[in-house]
RNA sequence: GCUGUUGUAGCUCAGUUGGUAGAGCAACUGAUUCGUAAUCAGUAGGUCGGAGGUUCGACUCCUCUCAACAGCACCA
């Protein structure tokens, strides 16, 4: 006898043995025909699998989350399927489930075309009208090995001798195609009937770049025609929103080949960076930080002592002169540290942040350049906090409330946190790495945040948070970072004096809230898209005029507003008014001033928003009013 | 760096089987002085990313190269 009890709390009773299709047919046959997987106390399973003892269970249908994520495997299964089916000599490798879709990787002798996508959706759809069934298979693991090495499957084979040997394989089949999987899956390839595949890329097997290259297709599955359109739908949406785009139709920057990676700042896009700039050095003023300019240049000794000439030494631009070696610096740290042991520091003196707009270059792999966020020059809002031991603790939560301030004055809501611990390749002794990563891991439960584990991932010298933002199409960039290193000041020798009057090397803090300039306004100009708050828009006000003979007025009222602070321009040009707005709206200027006789007449202005709200006939004074507490407020 | 795709006027794009390039917008000139998202007419503008090669002839075919885009790898 076995008792199942259902989310809504009922229990039901079975005499023989029964799988989660008999219960879901049991509960009725439109759930029964529904049922794309079943939850067996809390584990997801296929509906054909046996029930083996009392248990909780839940049937998952294509309106579970589950259940979406089920199709979407199984619709990795059906592309590799029809791959086979077209390419038999293809090897098929992992197909798993990402967001949005799914992915297959292949090896094959030749790329697959564009063309051989339309070829294989189209085979995938023919699939699944031939309604196979999915069915589970249990099976010993050298019969696997085999199994797979006869079919010529040599990274299947490749996969199963590094599962783990106590764990069971299992194989899933759908007609002739059969591939090895944890699961679960569908319950037949009918239950997949919305999706498309996006685009074929290379991918490195098992994710290493020594390894061949394999061919990965990425598709995307939902569960309704509906679900599908709306998605595609939000992804030409969002290019709308891509930072390159609206650099150009904004005029804020532009690249171009003779600089890869680097960017030429338009007059409207350094409006917007100075305002970002300036309001970063108020908010470091404020917040007991020090700014400091150090050299672009430094000679090489000094990177090999600070380790980043091994580690880095392929992506750092170099330069000889006298037969001296140098190297552009990719970082500000080594330079801080110089500051930093100018003079003898007392234990008194700490914690002292040391902060820069330090322009840093790094020779960054031709293929990882993207846009403006991951360019070969740019600006870090730098800064490094050194202090003792006993400071990190407070110094780690201080720097994370700040950077919660400043993010929300950015209206970002989204932050992803990253703790990443000892690399590999490190410096440093493990008890110094232990401690390190136990004070950040303490400062992030006492700031009371969620966060994901990232082993392996922290730099060199160190253990480091990472705070990231997402750009219009979901893609992830990290932008603030603070990093603990108990190394670098060592190597570089510096010391303050304690109050036992020993020497005593500080503990140094590398933190950046924005990241780099150049990232993090790329990502604003996505998150806006374009639409930037008045205190950060290149431009606030734009004053018309109708016709010539308000001109005089529109350009008094224009002097008004530049001494008042506000960025203002004006355009007198013969156009018609409604061109005229048709184009600063375009150009997303939050206010136009519209002056025609009556305006003059009656001494005020009229004024509407980017968007076309009209705001009717003020006085100038309470625009202007309304623009400062506007602006002020940073909404 | 790797795999794939792309590169034509300032911008967005078209260009058929190889016969030395076209549109819209922008720019310029002229007319129009006009109330809340495009006034009309005209003019000018390109060694088709760059370098070689095949050919009587190359934007179209081939080789090399540069850059951008998508993904992978990398990211101090």
């Amino acid at each position: 006898m076995t008792v199942v009890r259902l989310p809504d709390g009922s229990e039901r009773v079975f005499d023989q043995s029964i799988t989660v299709l008999d219960v879901a047919t049991s509960i009725g046959s439109g759930l029964a025909r529904a049922a794309i997987a079943g939850k067996v106390n809390g584990k997801l399973v296929d509906v054909y699998s046996q029930i083996n003892g009392d248990c909780d269970l839940a049937i998952i249908t294509e309106k579970d989350t589950e259940g979406l994520e089920v199709i979407r495997h199984s619709s990795a299964h059906l592309l590799a399927h029809a791959v086979k089916e077209l390419f038999p000599d293809a090897q098929v490798t992992i197909g798993p489930v990402i967001e949005d879709g799914f992915y297959y990787d292949f090896s094959y002798k030749r790329p697959f075309t564009p063309e051989d996508l339309a070829a294989i959706e189209k085979r995938m759809l023919e699939i699944s009208k031939r309604d196979l069934k999915i069915e589970r298979k249990l099976i010993e693991r050298s019969e696997a090995i085999n199994f797979f090495k006869q079919q010529g499957e040599h990274y299947k084979a490749q996969i199963i001798e590094s599962i783990p040997g106590d764990e069971d394989l299992s194989l899933y089949l759908q007609g002739n195609f059969v591939d090895l999987c944890r699961g679960p899956h569908v319950p037949a390839t009918s239950k997949l009937k919305v999706f498309k595949l996006m685009k074929v890329a290379g991918a490195y097997w098992r994710g290493d770049s020594h390894n061949e290259m394999l061919q990965r297709i990425y598709g995307t599955a939902w569960t309704n025609p509906n679900d599908q359109k709306d998605y595609l739908h939000r992804l030409e949406e969002a290019e709308k929103r891509d930072h390159r785009k609206l650099g150009k139709q904004l005029d804020l920057f532009h690249t171009q080949d003779e600089a890869p990676g680097m960017v030429f700042w338009h007059p409207k896009g350094w409006v917007l960076w100075q305002q970002i700039e300036q309001y970063m050095r108020s908010i470091l003023n404020q917040n007991g930080y020090q700014e400091i300019r150090t050299p672009q240049i430094l000679d090489k000794s000094l990177w090999e002592r600070s380790g980043h000439w091994e580690n880095f030494r392929e992506n750092m631009f170099t330069t000889n002169s006298d037969d001296r070696s140098f190297a552009i610096k990719p970082m500000n740290c080594p330079g801080h540290v110089q500051v930093f042991n100018q003079g003898l520091r007392s234990y008194r003196d700490l914690p002292i942040r040391l902060a820069e707009f330090g322009s840093c270059h790094r020779n960054e792999a031709s293929g990882a350049l993207h846009g403006i966020m991951r360019v070969r020059s740019f600006t870090q809002d730098d800064a490094h906090i050194f202090c003792t031991e006993n400071q990190i603790q407070e110094e780690v939560v201080k720097f994370i409330a700040l950077l919660q301030t400043v993010y929300a004055d950015f209206n970002f809501k989204e932050i992803l946190i990253k703790l990443s611990t000892r690399p590999q390749k490190r410096v440093g002794s493990e008890s110094q790495w232990d401690k390190s990563e136990a004070a950040l891991e303490a400062a992030l439960k006492q700031a009371k945040l969620n966060w994901e584990l990232q082993p392996g991932e922290g730099a060199f010298y160190g253990p480091k948070i990472e705070f990231s933002l997402k750009d219009c199409i979901g893609r992830v960039w990290q932008c603030g970072t603070l990093q603990l290193d108990f190394s670098m000041p060592e190597r570089l020798d510096a010391v303050y004096v304690a109050e036992d009057n020993s020497r005593q090397v500080p503990v140094m803090l590398h933190r950046a809230i924005l990241g780099s300039l150049e990232r993090f306004i790329g990502i604003l100009i996505e998150n806006y898209a374009g639409s930037f708050p008045l205190w950060l828009s290149p431009e606030q006000v734009v004053v018309l005029n109708i016709s010539r003979g308000q001109a005089e007025y529109a350009q008094e009222v224009t002097a008004q507003l530049k001494l008042n602070g506000i960025r203002a321009s004006l355009d007198l040009r013969n156009e018609k008014i409604t061109y005229k707005i048709r184009e600063h709206s375009m150009q997303k200027l939050p206010y136009q001033i519209i002056v025609g006789d009556e305006e003059v007449q009656a001494n005020r202005i009229a004024v509407r928003d980017r968007t076309g709200n009209n705001l009717g006939q003020l006085t100038l004074q309470a625009f202007i009013d309304r623009l400062k507490e506007e602006i002020f407020l940073k909404a």
